[in-house]
DNA sequence: GTTTTTCCGTACGCTACCGTACGGTCATGA
DNA sequence: TCATGACCGTACGGTAGCGTACGGAAAAAC
């Protein structure tokens, strides 16, 4: 997330620096209370000259902030995913990949808390119509109707959803991540 | 949360009304940042002097508002729940009490956010533990094994967190809470 | 009815952060 | 090479919240 040319000393900075910078910030603490100007800059070995040129204000960082999360945070996988070519594998390995990946990135829980903002409650809606829908469309590849693939969407995504906070809020309550998702697969891809 | 003795006018606060008040702001934005000595003193109509003389600082307020909430989030529903005769019952209640009961109460998805404090982690730890092993208890007392019974504990209470966060985050891509319950309830009922 | 304890109001200094103003530097192309 | 625009450093004022000091009111004890 850092490197351009001059790859020995200081070099200038960019938009997309800040928001990372954010966004990694958020992920470490607080969620959006953390994006504060003068620490990140601070951090980025920088001062607010640099942020208040490249940004209006906090808000803007903010926003950058999430679409670049928004981007970054679920296409990628997805299309990880649809590489692999049987659908059970689809589901299986699209479900290890996001538990693993949200274990030592606490960046979706905090965002998750912060879904009063007007800005987070748009961009998670999108995110999550997206993940619940391409998951559901697995289990339509799987041979399962239309509407008890959307029902056991829901149901996959909710339990994603609450691992990850078990994971993040209670480390050690849960099993091994291979073992988790072999029972919830187990349940979900049961017919009835 | 009030009434006291001088049932007209300006009565004197205790500790626990601040504690409340704490819940309730934490409850409404921003959990733990939203805990706020100045900001509770107006919403009580008070001011500071009345904080400092029952708490030796912020850090005071916010362990005795968890401990508050830890008292009063789990037992209270556990004890509503073992009135009901019935084993199967007492799980369907139960799973509806707390989903009604999360959709307009942001308190808890507050706390799983804030769970990097340390003592908000430990109130987490113990509450969790508690519920996770008295809904696998149910499990046993419908017949199923401990390691069966202590599994699917765990996937309902994962699925009862996940309903929470989207419930929260993304209201309206979830079905109804009964039917949410009922499907839950069917695959995880259902015998191997 | 006074004294003592409990509780609250007010004023103060301190820190962290936001946003602005403006001058300085550095790269780059004419 | 030097001028211009992109980029950054620094200094400033403003606000929100923490914690302290201390005096005064209100209740309780006697």
């Amino acid at each position: 997330m850092r490197s351009e040319r001059p790859a020995g000393g200081r070099r200038r900075l960019t938009a997309e620096d800040w928001a990372d910078a954010a966004l990694a910030a958020m992920a470490e603490g607080g969620g959006l209370a953390a994006v504060a100007v003068e620490p990140l800059a601070a951090r980025l070995g920088t001062t607010k000259g640099s942020f208040y040129w490249h940004f209006t204000g906090r808000d803007a960082l903010v926003e950058a902030a999430l679409a670049r999360w928004e981007e970054t945070s679920t296409e990628r996988i997805i299309e990880a995913t649809e590489a692999r070519p049987d659908p059970e594998e689809r589901l299986r390995s699209l479900f290890l990949a996001v538990m693993t990946e949200a274990v030592n990135d606490p960046l979706e829980v905090s965002l998750l808390a912060d879904a009063g903002q007007p800005h987070v409650a748009a961009v998670l809606r999108r995110v999550t119509e997206r993940r619940i829908g391409y998951v559901a469309r697995l289990f339509e590849d799987l041979g399962f109707s239309a509407p008890a693939a959307a029902h056991r969407g829901l149901l996959a995504y909710t339990s994603y959803l609450g691992h990850t906070q078990l994971a993040h809020a209670v480390p050690g309550v849960l099993p091994p991540d291979r073992v988790y998702v072999d029972s919830v697969l187990e349940t979900l891809l049961r017919r009835p």
